[in-house]
DNA sequence: TGTTGATGTGTAACTGTTACACTAAACATT
DNA sequence: AATGTTTAGTGTAACAGTTACACATCAACA
């Protein structure tokens, strides 16, 4: 690259499951005609920012989470650099960078995935950028690639959580039922699962403890609460076969 | 990111079996003093480059392996980007900075690992780097942060094998004995395999297909080949459990 | 007290994994 | 021609994990 026309950035794909559905935290992107006042632009995009002069990619998605939430020391998983020269160039893209923001240049990202509790989390509202949990099923057209930055970092997730079934757990809470963990494997896999079986497989995982309480203040069969346990999980997580069947 | 004192380069693990020994393509480094002649710097780097203005990350990648093995087409994985302001901090790559490129600047890498094979493969050795192939298990120190580059690209590429198996016969001859390529398996995963079960899940997998030949001229019972069917593959690959155990 | 709606549970067939030891084939050596 | 060397090829039994499948239970609410 001869000329340095280009910047390097940061985007984070940040996912909450509030038992329902699997969500991501989105900002509005608007952009309004000086004149006329008419709405050019309204549609969806990615926290991101662009790296300081000497942070670390990770530090530099940390500052985002923390920006947006509050929360620190959130586990951040990095999967891919995002780095077409056609990646900024639809017409809403263009538009905005001649509007708002420096001349056009090419712009690099480094795009992170990472897993939190919706409902331990207050957004940090305030921003003028109006973040937003949104259904990940449900999210259409997004600025720039960052549709495309939200399908790979699905895939991205699901591939993890089948190699480390931890991670699941930063997406519940401390304590939860068979359900609604079986509910969250439906919802991102995107399948239909049998809970008899489920159960039993669950109940096979030495570091899913069973608790001895039930839910409460629901109009059906209270379920059992169960708990993950990082101590038994590192003691027991041995690695799989190496060649798949 | 406010100043733009960086650079994006492309950087490439390009893994070789030669049968024996799992390896990878590295570069000389080789700096002399120029008044005294002495050594300076005599290192192994990874074969890497700056990526053009309009260049995709993937292109810039295909264009390093195309530079030093003449090969098109071949299969690129991009596993990480690198970019931590302490990357290149080293004494002798300070050094080699200051003596013989541009001024010190922070370099951001995206990291990419290939598979060929290294005897159907003529290596570039007229660039001044001079280019070979060296056993994995075998680098020391490396360039930068490149020795950490390498290990990780390892730990990707072996995940990615378990994941998709068919990946594995890049790396070997079209026609192969269960030796081969049980060999392989042992050397990229660094395990010991009973040969009697890996015959029996080898046997199992409709993809591999055992050919009427064997092999020939060698000094023990010959090997039955096989060879492996990128249809057959497609065919009967299915998705694993969710849950791993 | 009954209705609603989600929870909790067992078995049998099947599939894949593990551990383990001897014979066969080709070439090399004498 | 006989022997040695080296690697290839093969089966079985115990075990572990996966699949498919149907009915009784419990809490809230009307």
């Amino acid at each position: 690259m001869k000329k340095k026309d280009f910047n390097v950035s940061v985007d984070c794909v940040i996912y909450g499951y509030d038992l329902k559905r699997l969500n991501i935290i989105v900002l509005k992107r608007v952009l309004r005609s000086r004149d006329t006042n008419e709405i050019l632009i309204d549609d969806l995009k990615l926290p991101g920012n662009q790296i300081y002069h000497d942070e670390d990619f990770d530090e530099g998605a940390a500052r985002i989470v923390k920006d947006l939430t509050g929360l620190n020391s959130i586990e951040l998983h990095q999967f891919k650099a995002f780095g077409s020269p056609a990646r900024i160039s639809g017409e809403k893209d263009l538009l905005w960078f001649r509007h708002i923001k420096h001349p056009h240049t090419r712009v690099f990202t480094i795009a992170y995935y990472s897993l939190l509790k919706p409902y331990q989390t207050r957004l940090a509202l305030e921003r003028k950028e109006h973040a937003r949990w949104y259904p990940i099923y449900e999210v259409g057209n997004m600025a720039y690639d960052h549709k495309q930055i939200v399908q790979e970092s699905l895939e991205a997730l699901r591939l993890k959580i089948k190699l480390q079934p931890n991670l699941i757990f930063q997406l519940l809470p401390a304590k939860f039922t068979m359900s609604q963990l079986m509910g969250l494997y439906e919802e991102l896999y995107q399948i239909a699962l049998d809970r008899r079986n489920f159960y039993k497989k669950i109940n096979s995982l030495k570091y899913i403890v069973r608790l001895d309480e039930k839910q409460e203040n629901v109009a059906h069969k209270p379920g059992i609460l169960y708990m993950f346990s990082n101590d038994l999980f590192d003691q027991y997580w041995n690695k799989r076969n190496i060649i798949s069947s």
